[in-house]
DNA sequence: CTGTTAGCGCCTTCAC
DNA sequence: GTGAAGGCGCTAACAG
């Protein structure tokens, strides 16, 4: 920029005026400066500006990883958004470990990002790290993982609804003995499909309820499956997650029950499994991609006008899809 | 900081020094300031540092887009190997379109990034928007693949060998007649897995060859397969990627073709889809992760060494998955 | 309409 | 061992 002026014999103010498009700078000048700076590719320092308006521009995010297809699609909704409105998008990955995301949520803040959007991670039960931001008034979206304990914003999908659609569903099909494969205790999304499961058993007055809890460890978890269907009678399970219907439909088939004769199987989350596993998979869709663009729009929106109160959090609606795990009605 | 000056009764540059470990400075200064700096939760301003000294400390990252799994995983390794060297990674996808690719590409310039790791379009025949970097000598990674026209290291996979691999399996098979669906042709991927499947047949003898283009409309090329398979004897198809190789499957099913006895098929990439799609798929595995935290740390190595000439670009070794797609030996 | 000046937060040379 | 001063690139308040 000093060049700019030098090479043009004026102040450097000028030529921030200049480039800025300023009202008050003759025409001429504006040009003159406008031409030089295509013509020697000036680009302003961004740290430059950001130091001076102490705004980075930037967004942090946090997910669990990026691998799972629901969270790569979130990502794709999110950093669309973001990118689209002139943000740069930061993102970190905590794995399920409540340190990481404690690490990375002070990492972003030290980073002074202008806002950011989370999923926290299933190990965590405390949550001072995010109650820190609000009071800094760090503008804060949670994702897919509802925080009760915070006041902030949140993205989420209808799980509870979601949930008993697809237990409704089950019921108009025939099943009594329908159970429910829950997800870690720790995530509100476990929590409402729980929820949605047993509302959708007592709306159609149906008091059996069996349900298997979440284990980390695949083996082991396996053997669990194995008890729980000898232990149980069972028409029809429905699934925290399409992974888990994945899991439970091998060793269906392994033991020689047919899907969905013998057992109906509805997974959730609508993962690129649940449609290419044959047989294909029903389960209950969330609008992954949306819900990114969604999170980001408030989020952003929030930056923008943060005097802004009662902002509304979203719960996004679910779609049953029936394939090949479940009866026809 | 100022505060910290202030509230302990000495200078700014103090302050500076005692936090950045300076030899020369009181073992109880260092102290004070220290334990004060804790109790206050100082950190320093990230731009200010940028600013003065004119490093970013951020790697950009331009990718086509990662809701496909192998560009999950190499997101994944590159994140994880940039994150714990300290660099900030700022991602950018161009969903295959050329411009987007170059404006990212400058744009990330403009961030002054201090290293771009890259996986161009397949739009793409000019890449004079790399030669910038190179000339402003930004270290450049291309990754999957392969530039030629630009002096920059790139880690790929040893598309050629897996393709020759996978067509020497099915001669020993008993195929004779092998066909191959190819990538889109500006790829060099697509370039190397078709000289592979050539050079795959000519070293068992074979004279017989049959390709079908790529085309980018997905009702379109499924006519197109069709076509080719009523036109074409064939008892093998080696397929550029497991998408097309399922889309193919697919058909051979309605057409009531048998696989793998009346056409072995081979895909390439391991995405789940040819893990849970039944029949399972045999494939050609790339080391995405490896590959993602190779291109880092290359990367990484270029930024901190910038004098070092003749760095090794990596082509890694794939592995050929035989799962039910393809005759057992 | 344009130039001068100060300052964003930090480090680093130069004094002492 | 410590303080004062200057500057990284830019904008904005204040003068003219």
């Amino acid at each position: 920029m000093r060049d700019l002026a030098f090479e043009l014999g004026v102040s450097q103010s000028t030529v921030s005026r200049a480039l800025n498009n300023d009202q008050r700078i003759s025409e001429k000048t504006r040009k003159a400066v406008q031409e030089l700076a295509k013509k020697l590719d000036y680009a302003p320092n961004p740290f430059a500006l950001k130091l001076l308006k102490n705004e980075s521009n930037s967004i942090g995010l946090i997910l669990p990883e990026f691998k799972h297809h629901f969270f790569a699609n979130v990502l794709e909704g999110i950093h669309h958004v973001v990118s689209d409105n002139g943000f740069q998008l930061l993102i970190h990955t905590h794995h399920g470990d409540a340190e990481k995301e404690i690490k990375y949520v002070k990492f972003l803040n030290n980073l002074m990002v202008d806002g950011i959007i989370t999923c926290y991670s299933k190990g965590s039960d405390n949550f001072d790290h995010y109650k820190t931001l609000v009071e800094e008034s760090i503008p804060l979206v949670f994702i897919d993982r509802l925080c009760e304990d915070i006041d902030a914003t949140s993205v989420i999908t209808d799980d509870f609804s979601g949930a008993v659609e697809a237990v409704n569903y089950l019921v108009k099909t025939g099943c009594r003995h329908i159970a429910h494969f829950m997800g870690p205790e720790n995530l509100s999304t476990s929590f409402s499909r729980l929820t949605g499961y047993k509302e959708g058993l007592l709306k159609n007055g149906i008091r059996h309820t069996a349900v298997l809890e979440w284990e980390e460890e695949k083996e082991r978890y396996r053997e669990h499956i194995t008890q729980f269907l000898s232990a149980h009678k069972t028409d029809a399970i429905f699934c925290f997650n399409d992974y888990i219907a994945y899991e439970l439909l091998l060793i269906l088939e392994k033991t020689g029950r047919k899907v969905p004769d013998d057992v109906s199987v509805i997974g959730f989350s609508n993962e690129p499994i649940s449609e290419y596993f044959r047989p294909r998979i029903s389960t209950v869709a969330q609008p992954a991609t949306l819900m990114g663009e969604r999170a980001a729009h408030i989020l952003i929106d929030t930056i923008r006008h943060p005097a802004k109160e009662n902002r509304l959090s979203s719960c996004l609606p679910t779609e049953l899809i029936i394939r090949e795990t479940t009866k026809p009605l």
